[in-house]
DNA sequence: TAAGTACATTTGTCCAGACAAATATTTCTT
DNA sequence: AAGAAATATTTGTCTGGACAAATGTACTTA
């Protein structure tokens, strides 16, 4: 029996679920007909008022194509079809910083998994993330990766709860909200910013500034790791070589702080730039001053970009895996969507030292002094 | 009377145009609620069952929403959500070159437009450009703003033609391809290349050397623009100072290039490298031979990349509006989504000479020899 | 044989009416 | 006064029937 009279649910409703139940089941083929509204009523006992009824109903989610005179035709519907398969990443900005390459290791992970890409650039504030995160959704996305803004954790998790109550994956690349039970994937910066800063130290190096920006949690992190350096080595925190804007970063901002810095120069100074950005940044202003890196400053920065690498001056750094970064994001969504109740996913990727001409070797410098003193 | 019962129109359809245009005139407003179907079966004088199909036709169009009890209610609508609004945008790769530039401008023109970008990397390679032809084809993307791949004219034709097939728009942007009645934005190649030859020129170069890639339109006509100026001066073309290798853009290849015109260094030469990372890697070439610029070689780019920008060696070079081109392709798409019978727009924005610190001035050089002759 | 005509089939449009389900409001009961 | 029950309203489901429109097929006619 295709329709029970005494069921509660409504009887057109019964019969949609029977022909879907038996597209499914191929009994009803792609591109084939169904029985005739009539042939539906002898079978079903119903009217045809309301077998027109489920009929119409699945011809509205395109299952069913009616044709005057022909009769009811089962659509070729691809599977891809029905569901959508875009995901969207909201970066700062694609121009600068890591955005790109991030945005091309999610891209071509998407590719292989046939998914597309919707790119947003929030440039760090609130009102951009808002806008976009409403487009998202407009948008129907399966998911999106996240790149925090530059603010309060509050106001990213408004950004994040906007997704959940639209049941959309989130994934937070790069920065993560440290506090938050979601999926995140992201780099050792506690650990890159030891190393880097203990290489410094290494290099016999004992007054060691930072300039950081404390409104993106990766920088924050590498600020703890380079204090966790100093500590190890028992040199106290020197609060005159300690600079982090609290702003978005952009040159003018970030040249005061610069100059700060330098004002601080007296015998060799190095100078942890918490992103490469800012060693650029750093590395003009000391060449406008007529300071040569490594020989009158030593100038270490974070990030490995590729813009960067480029350059002909060699700046020590930490290496991140951006391009991983934006690949393994896309396997979380992926694999949240097929999944939703498993526990987040928190990945940590390694970076590591990549050592190029910025650091001047105070060591050798020492001994060699020491030497010729003794000799 | 709203339904005219001789008219070949359904009454049904008469009626639910009826609705729309009251809802459009704001008769019956958004949040509100219409006429209940026992009225409107008073108004109309149709059956309850002919009422019906009308409002459930108007209510899958999501114009109207029936709540049993209260009524049927016309829904809050965005008159953008009823359609799509994806633009798909195919460059090379986002990491390199001017893509990035290229897709922010078009995501933030987008974006004010409400509209989405989706991205995608060619690599220049037919084969995935295929693939994201047909992919942006699957989202139903509303038009793509396409950068041909370094590839023949026919192989990007093809990918055209895939689009117009499906009768999506497509607006070229950087490169073009000359022989297509195509929407196009770029640049004025010819005469920014002639610009900057002319300024070597003028700065007393004979000798100017020119690297350039001969599979992007872009580039060949800026080589003919460098021909033009050369010409205009009677200076012979000399094949030794011309490099073009047939292959997209690597390190690899184009360091061979480099290399073969620094072997025809004799007195000064002048370089024009017919992009910025060209110009760059000359550079980084040219400093590894402890070769100075401007000083022992003077070099020209082309593009003027931020990325290059912020190098502290001053690049003199040609600055492209690329971001512009980005925002006036979304512009374009838009315009003929509106109108799809209205003829090519073929926009070409101007570019301009920024002058930095890469090319010696010869005649400075020579006036100053010859007046230390007389002296 | 070719063109036109009638027919049969199937969906499209429309009507008149009945009862069900949801739910705010009113009335009744305790 | 609080809770329960009845009521009224509106959409939801369903019946049974009629004619219209589209269109392939079979038949008729010149």
């Amino acid at each position: 029996m295709i329709v029970d009279r005494n069921s509660p649910i409504p009887q057109y409703y019964q019969l949609q679920n029977w022909l879907i139940e038996q597209i499914d089941l191929g009994v009803f083929k792609p591109g084939e007909r169904i029985p005739t509204e009539e042939e539906l009523v002898r079978i079903t006992g119903l009217c045809r008022a309301t077998v027109r009824q489920a009929i119409s109903n699945l011809a509205n989610l395109a299952y069913l194509k009616p044709r005057r005179r022909f009769g009811t035709f089962v659509l070729e519907r691809n599977p891809d079809d029905r569901k959508k398969s875009i995901i969207g990443i909201m970066v700062p900005d694609i121009r600068s910083g890591c955005s790109s390459e991030l945005a091309r290791g999610a891209e071509d992970e998407a590719a292989r998994n046939k998914h597309s890409i919707v790119l947003c650039n929030t440039d760090d504030l609130f009102f951009k993330a808002e806008y976009y995160a409403d487009r998202l959704i407009k948008e129907h996305v399966t998911g999106v990766i996240y790149v925090p803004i530059a603010d309060t954790e509050e106001k990213n998790r408004t950004i994040i709860e906007r997704f959940r109550q639209h049941d959309i994956p989130v994934v937070l690349a790069d920065r993560i909200l440290p506090d938050l039970e979601i999926d995140y994937v992201t780099t050792d910066n506690f650990y890159g910013a030891y190393a880097i800063t203990k290489h410094l130290l290494k290099k016999g190096h004992r007054r060691i500034a930072i300039i950081y920006n404390g409104l993106v949690s990766s920088e924050r992190f590498r600020f703890e790791g380079y204090c966790k350096a100093l500590q190890d080595n028992r040199i106290p925190l020197d609060e005159s070589l300690i600079s982090n804007p609290q702003t978005l970063f952009t040159e003018q901002v970030y040249s005061k702080s610069v100059l700060k810095i330098l004002k601080q120069r007296k015998d060799h100074l190095a100078v942890f730039a918490a992103h490469d950005q800012i060693a650029l940044l750093f590395y003009s202003i000391a060449r406008e001053k007529k300071l040569s890196i490594p020989e009158d400053l030593s100038l270490v920065g974070y990030d490995n970009l590729p813009q960067i690498r480029a350059f002909s001056f060699g700046l020590t750094t930490i290496h991140q895996p951006i391009y991983e970064i934006g690949r393994k994001s896309i396997h979380v969504i992926l694999s949240r969507l097929r999944d939703k109740r498993v526990k987040p996913k928190q990945i940590v990727l390694k970076s590591w030292l990549v050592e190029r001409h910025s650091v001047q070797d105070l060591g050798v410098l020492r001994r060699n002094r020491r030497y010729s003193q003794t000799a």
